[in-house]
DNA sequence: ATTGCGTTTCTGGCATACCAAATGCCATAA
DNA sequence: TTATGGCATTTGGTATGCCAGAAACGCAAT
């Protein structure tokens, strides 16, 4: 039973190999909700208020206009991701991390991407590390990313991300967009980042540079290092962030 | 409100301190069914029979004694876990990992563990790290680890697990954790490991000696590369394993 | 024996109803 | 006015029942 995926022809079909892919399954209601929520959670700022952020199950079910069975699976899924807890009786809680958790994932997030680093320089193609550098292109010396704080912010998510694709480790890359979820939460992390926004560009040059040359120990120290960089920047200066 | 865990006592009442503990949250149905399907999976062998391994809802809401809702909750988890694969109106199917997502997942716990390593030079006390020692007081040069394979095995893991621990990294530990869920299913594993074995107790007391000297990047490198070697052998070896 | 086709059965998805615990409101008594 | 006891409400937890899709079955025609 070599690929589960493929349709169980009858000896007589030739063996085509036509692209025929199951017809779209439909996601379900539970799913739906899922991806509602986590997206719903994601976009709010959980630390606008001092109290707490609730969810109502009912409320819920009314609002996405499901009942309450979906709804609760979704939230057993979103428990299990961390980003919510439910305690009985009592409600469904929007967990806020604290500083130290922020730079705990960072720090794990560090030790992805170093390996990805250490991976890529074995394996990927010269042509497809060089085009890490295109999401940098916007910006030079005219155009500092200091002065485009958000814009940059973005370049820099997508970097990370295809940096991590590059190693074509599909754990790493599940991993870090879990943590990246977590972590940019903190929507706050991208105030005042002006001053470390400065840093980062050279230091992503610096990264794939030491990958073009198949430097395995230096890609995994630089790309260490400036992650964890950003982990002692936020320890640093992200105490007012936190209650 | 200081600590939520003491009883609000009225001013009337002295503070006789009688042990009045929060009596115990029942924990519900549906982390029941979690943690027993979950134990029930790992606890099984996946790769016995050549079908995929289904569940069925109702058949597990006989056996458990619950209705299918918290049972349906806790797949719903077990499949953020990456444990089951829900297939509407198919069933319910056990995953199982390749050979590559094996050595993928023991990749990443190369990293993160690499990553403990490091912090542990910075933030570990002494005495802590000279403990990791005892894990392995049972074997010698009269007693090897190749001729206990099994009982080596479980002071491997751990080893291991109070490795990452000493990172005091909760985010270190809970990912490790998961990943070693995962890898250890493979029961294989462990299986012909003989020859691995024997290499293994010298890499480990070469960490802690790292760790010991507060050498940073050696013991971020030996632990890295003792992990990434098990990945190289499961890579060169395990092919028979997996079909 | 093989092929078609309708039916039965199995399976997960979803809605709904009820339960029990925790809270809060409110009437009542000191 | 304030403390107190109880009842109504709120909220998550659980049990059930029905639905629709899909596979399995079976019967009949070729």
């Amino acid at each position: 039973m070599p690929d589960p995926k493929q349709t169980k022809a009858s000896p007589t079909m030739a063996d085509t190999d036509i692209a025929i892919v199951r017809i779209a399954p439909e996601t379900s209601f539970k799913n739906k909700a899922y991806e509602a929520l986590k997206e719903a959670i994601l976009k709010m700022d959980i630390y606008a208020t001092p109290e707490p952020v609730m969810l109502d199950e009912r409320a819920l079910s009314e609002r996405l206009g499901v009942s309450r069975t979906p709804i609760r699976e979704a939230i057993a899924m979103l428990e299990q991701d961390g980003f919510v807890k439910t305690v009985p009786r009592r409600g469904i809680i929007v967990v806020r991390r604290t500083k130290s958790e922020i730079v705990d994932m960072i720090r794990a997030w560090a030790a992805l991407e170093s390996m990805a680093a250490r991976l890529i320089t074995t394996t990927a193609r010269k042509k497809d590390i060089s085009a890490l550098r295109d999401f940098f292109k916007d910006f030079s010396d005219d155009r500092l990313p200091q002065d485009h704080v958000e814009e940059y912010s973005k370049a820099n998510i997508a970097f990370h991300q295809a940096l991590i694709s590059l190693s074509e480790s599909p754990v790493l890359v599940d991993l870090t967009n879990d943590l990246l979820l977590h972590v940019r939460g903190y929507r706050q992390l991208t105030i005042g980042r002006k001053d470390r926004t400065a840093t980062s560009l050279p230091e992503h040059l610096g990264i794939i540079e030491a990958l073009e040359a198949r430097d395995t120990e230096l890609a995994e120290k630089r790309a260490r290092d400036h992650t964890l960089g950003l982990a002692a920047y936020v320890e640093a200066h992200g105490q007012e962030l936190f209650t």
